[in-house]
DNA sequence: CGTCAATGTGTGCAACGTACACATACGAAC
DNA sequence: GTTCGTATGTGTACGTTGCACACATTGACG
């Protein structure tokens, strides 16, 4: 019934009188994290509940103010680990392209960019609609400029152009909106409509990209 | 107290006998719908609420349900009209460049979008998050399609190709992306923490694009 | 062994979407 | 003009939600 981290606690969790469940979940907050990202994948940030995920988890509603102050704060924190995923996961793909050129680099990035995009189509939502709704949280801001930077850095080497230069951001900018409405076309559902040979794949609607120009 | 639609309605409403309001509204369908899209523009959708849209409007709750079979219905009816908008939009600054090619048409276009976008960043976010939440609605389905035929034919156009072609279908969804993205990562808030020097224009990044090639 | 901070539970409240029964008003048929 | 059906409004009620408050349980540390 449990997540499988929920049975991964640091401190184990000791029983009741009556054994058939601890008082202390032992890791609430990271199996409140778990529960939402699963959700999310199912129903719909609109249509998530604090007290479905505590009933889930196994805990009452209450017991998850002790670790968020709020709903916001535990999608907040989710969406800011989306945003470290995402940026590894870039990271993890370049790293397989090894020595090739900067311009096989942000190919690869933008392809693993799509494919979380794909793959977590609730939570990439809920990504990008968090910030600006009541101004940055820090720790979001972070998680967002570090992806962020890793789409730079590539643009930065493909111009030879230092990644703090105007020009460099600029771009990157540009290849950053291409990819992520791209991305949202596609999950939203407004690509599903179109006959396939008429429907471009991500790697298609890069290529119109004149990056190094 | 009211919007200014709401005195123009078709049929006149007579008075009760207190004479203070009509029992009937007289134009409560488009009344409802200018109310949601005013407070669209204040406080975003998940704190967008019937209850409030009626009293605002003067009317109990369960009235609006004489027009709209759920809440859905009515963000789904707004949305469809936010991009009949937003086609208008495109298509009148098109004409206003007038016949000096395509490439400004594409041009003026874009710039046109995103100043929807910007203008009314409530309703367009509305209008991307709701497709694929259980199905396509035909109306909006229609809607949406006609902007884009906007771009297709630009981009069509452009290419000397017709705008039933794959190429140019496929291009034109590039183009979407782009500017769907950028004016995404705009009304965010994402653009928002760069410094001014290195925050690229619409225009800047729309420069990045190979439509014609 | 006693105490305290961390972490859980129970109860309660206001606001929400919406279903159901009923009230009112307008237009068409007689 | 009265009658009557249909469109459009209201009132009441129900289940669910986010969250606040008081209280219970626990493990760690003196």
């Amino acid at each position: 019934m449990y997540a499988l981290s929920t049975y991964i606690s640091h401190k184990a969790p000791t029983l009741t009188a009556h054994m058939d469940k601890p008082y202390h979940h032992g890791n609430l907050r990271t199996a409140l994290l778990e529960a939402a990202h699963a959700r999310l994948s199912e129903v719909g940030e609109a249509d998530l509940s604090l007290r479905d995920l505590a009933t889930r988890v196994g805990v009452s509603v209450n017991a998850s103010y002790r670790h968020f102050s709020n709903k916001e704060a535990l999608l907040m924190e989710l969406s800011a680990m989306g945003f470290d995923t995402l940026r590894t996961r870039m990271l993890e793909s370049i790293q397989e392209v090894g020595p090739l050129g900067p311009e096989h680099h942000l190919r690869a990035a933008g392809q693993a960019y799509t494919a979380f995009a794909r793959q977590d189509p609730g939570l990439y939502k809920l990504m990008f609609g968090r910030k600006g709704r009541f101004g940055a949280q820090a720790r979001l801001l972070e998680a967002a400029n570090a992806a962020f930077d890793v789409v730079i850095n590539c643009v930065a080497a493909m111009r030879g152009a230092s990644p703090d230069s105007a020009e460099a951001v600029k771009a990157a900018v540009g290849v950053w909106s291409m990819v992520h409405g791209y991305a949202m076309l596609d999950i939203g559902g407004y690509l599903a409509g179109m006959a396939e040979q008429k429907r471009p794949s991500a790697a298609e609607v890069l290529r119109l990209l004149a990056v190094d120009a």
